[in-house]
DNA sequence: GCGTGTGAAACCATTCACAGCT
DNA sequence: AGCTGTGAATGGTTTCACACGC
């Protein structure tokens, strides 16, 4: 059965809420209310749920933990994956330290630049390496994942790198499209896209003259 | 005619590239150009313009200039939106100094948090204001968006002030859903959700065994 | 020939509605 | 009575394919 990319951050997003419930001792929950908390309805979570199994009990709902444990095992979670930043700037800077990361059982095992400014200091108790160092560090620390935080104009020699070190998942906050082989998986997260779409809904103008 | 939302964000996509490329003086495109530096395909581009108006000329394409200019003002980028940052955080604080969106027309006009320890320091210039103020300085700013970067904890007393100053648009980082009147546009990004997304398609696996 | 604009077709995702279990 | 799991229906998005203009 083919499984839907949107069904899949809804089980992170899902993941996240029935970790809270868990470490508050709550012990069962039905679709109705894990829906109202991420705001959703109650078909869609039952819907994105049965894709993969069936994990609750009729009449009752579902056992958070089980449920927890079952979305960790879908999602790759069971064991914390490391992951690397690339890229020291502002937004790396921020993320070295963001707390959401290690919670959920990833762990920021190295932080790379390309700036002698930077390489050999410390983030946040964590060594800066040379960009250039990549694919030896990244195999050393068992590095699984990248957050590619770097300016537009070395995206592309940098991510060749990342590539080529045989890093498979790249979380790409640059504004610039990457391309890289099919097995190579990238998700990109555009703040000013974001902005800019959100600007549309509030301020933009619904149609527009046709050219002259 | 119905907008899809997906569209309004690749239009987001097209503009910045134009933006790109207008600064390097180059005076037109094709629909298969721009499609490939943002890794899609030409129809998929064209058929988005298709919404709002036919843009380009046939057999030729598009005008740089020109087609930038049109989703400028479908966007409603025509003049510079004043943002403000609440919450100080590592997170916060990154994106004050993220030159991301000046570039794309949008200005940092308040930041905002709830401790004495930065209400009233300066963050790359700007002055930290109390988030009880908001209302206020909010008016006074001419403030038309917010970038929400703060704890989950405080998130919905937060949002309320903000709800209540009138503000219509709302790009949230804090990983708590948001409860607004359906009039207050919504973006929410999500790092961890993202990042565990990523997991899957990379370590995650595509069944679960049935519970037993 | 090249490249746009757009209906129509194909594809994918969400919502509905209900059978079935506790 | 309450709630899950799921086929069927609906709705939305992308891709196709082609008419038309330069």
């Amino acid at each position: 059965m083919k499984i839907p990319a949107k069904t899949i951050s809804r089980l992170s997003l899902y993941y996240r809420y029935l970790h809270f419930l868990s470490q508050q001792g709550t012990f069962s929950i039905s679709s109705k209310s894990l829906a109202s908390m991420v705001g959703l309805k109650a078909d869609q979570v039952r819907k994105d749920l049965s894709y993969f199994g069936a994990f609750g009990k009729t009449g009752f709902g579902y056992n958070v933990l089980e449920l927890k444990n079952a979305l960790a095992r879908i999602l790759g979670l069971e064991r914390g994956r490391r992951v690397a930043i690339v890229g020291m700037g502002n937004l790396g800077l921020a993320l070295v330290g963001y707390k959401g990361f290690e919670v959920l059982g990833f762990k920021i095992g190295a932080v790379f630049d390309n700036s002698p400014n930077k390489i050999g200091k410390k983030y946040r108790g964590r060594l800066c390496y040379n960009v250039k160092e990549f694919s030896a560090i990244a195999a050393q620390e068992g590095i699984e994942m990248v957050i590619l935080t770097v300016p537009a104009e070395v995206v592309h020699e940098v991510t060749g790198a990342i590539v080529a070190a045989g890093i498979k998942a790249i979380l790409n906050f640059s504004p610039v499209h990457l391309s890289v082989p099919k097995s190579v998986h990238v998700t990109n997260v555009d703040l000013a896209t974001e902005l800019k779409s959100l600007s549309y809904f509030v301020f933009g103008q619904k149609t527009a003259a046709r050219n002259a």
